[in-house]
DNA sequence: GTCTATACGTTGATAGAC
DNA sequence: GTCTATCAACGTATAGAC
């Protein structure tokens, strides 16, 4: 791995524990095994390091969902795939989903433009759009059911992450979990 | 107000908006209208501030949920109730709130001990358990039940603040938010 | 590209007068 | 209790050699 990606995987890792302004560039520089000038070689400053990070993560959540799920099946299953496949992602990169959190939550996310957020959103916009039109879930504002999706899953997330269940009862509650999410929308 | 409590007032509205380590105390002090080492008087660190100010948020909510919440009435009726109300406290203290979930996300929240989390969590707890025996809601682990809760109540509060409603419409988004969650819960 | 050395501002916290 | 003055430590970023 070459030293660009070794600081960013450092910095995913010790940001995402200490937050970003009690990261120190130096202790990442230092645990990427780099000198500090080589940091600020890589990245003009500590935002851009930031900034670089979250597109870094955000689009390869996008592109893992964009490539698992098929907009060809039935509305109730491309949801489901959707669903599962975050949740899968999710889980399989869990710090960096924290950090994605983290950036929301932070004055960062600002910086960043209106259209880069769209695209990121648009699968699922797309997907209830679908659904209103068929009338298979619940005519509401499209944005509050994109706001209690995302949610859904970011506390299902909060439930399976604080334990540690095998992998089958992991499938077991993410099933679970989509229940109640399809529960809540249908019509 | 005495200076302590300005103090208070001003770090929770600084630390929102910036984050805990973007945040002097000096900023702090400067803007509270008192000199450093007054600050330094009332909070012996900086960390000591911090979670006086969590501990002092978190009560409000609790109490103000023990206040407006009773249990002699039917379960949904008690939900319903519960889920009102938690909304109107957010919605009135909206800072206080993302202060708290900033903090539940920090590696602050680990120095709270578990005791005091069960808390704040019980009211909403023993429901569910009530909910649970009176085969009203799914029978699903308690702990999931809670934390979808939870994350629909953030996920309804996302929206209601990035948009400019009037009370009316207000009242009816939380009305409708309340539906989705006791759809997805309900037997 | 990578390193060392260093400049320079900022910050948390203390000491001590009033 | 409140203020002023001050310090030691730290953090970002740059300069320049290799």
């Amino acid at each position: 791995m070459d030293k660009k990606d070794e600081i960013l995987k450092v910095a995913l890792r010790l940001i995402t524990e200490s937050g970003f302004h009690a990261t120190p560039t130096s202790k990442i520089a230092k645990e990427a095994g780099v000198a500090n000038g080589t940091l600020f070689h890589y990245f003009k400053t500590k935002d851009d390091l930031i900034l670089a990070l979250y597109t870094k993560h955000q689009n390869e959540l996008r592109l893992f969902i964009d490539k698992h799920s098929t907009k060809n099946n039935s509305i109730d299953s491309t949801f489901h795939v959707f669903y599962i496949s975050t949740i899968n992602w999710i889980h399989e990169n869990q710090t960096a989903f924290q950090f994605i959190q983290q950036f929301h939550q932070s004055p960062f996310y600002q910086l960043i433009p209106r259209e880069y957020i769209n695209q990121n959103e648009s699968f699922l916009i797309e997907l209830l759009q679908q659904g209103l039109n068929q009338g298979a879930i619940k005519q509401l504002p499209i944005e509050l059911l994109h706001s209690m999706i995302n949610s859904h899953i970011i506390g299902t997330i909060n439930y399976l992450t604080t334990r540690n269940l095998s992998l089958e009862d992991f499938h077991k509650t993410t099933q679970k979990s989509f229940s109640l999410l399809w529960d809540m929308i249908r019509k």
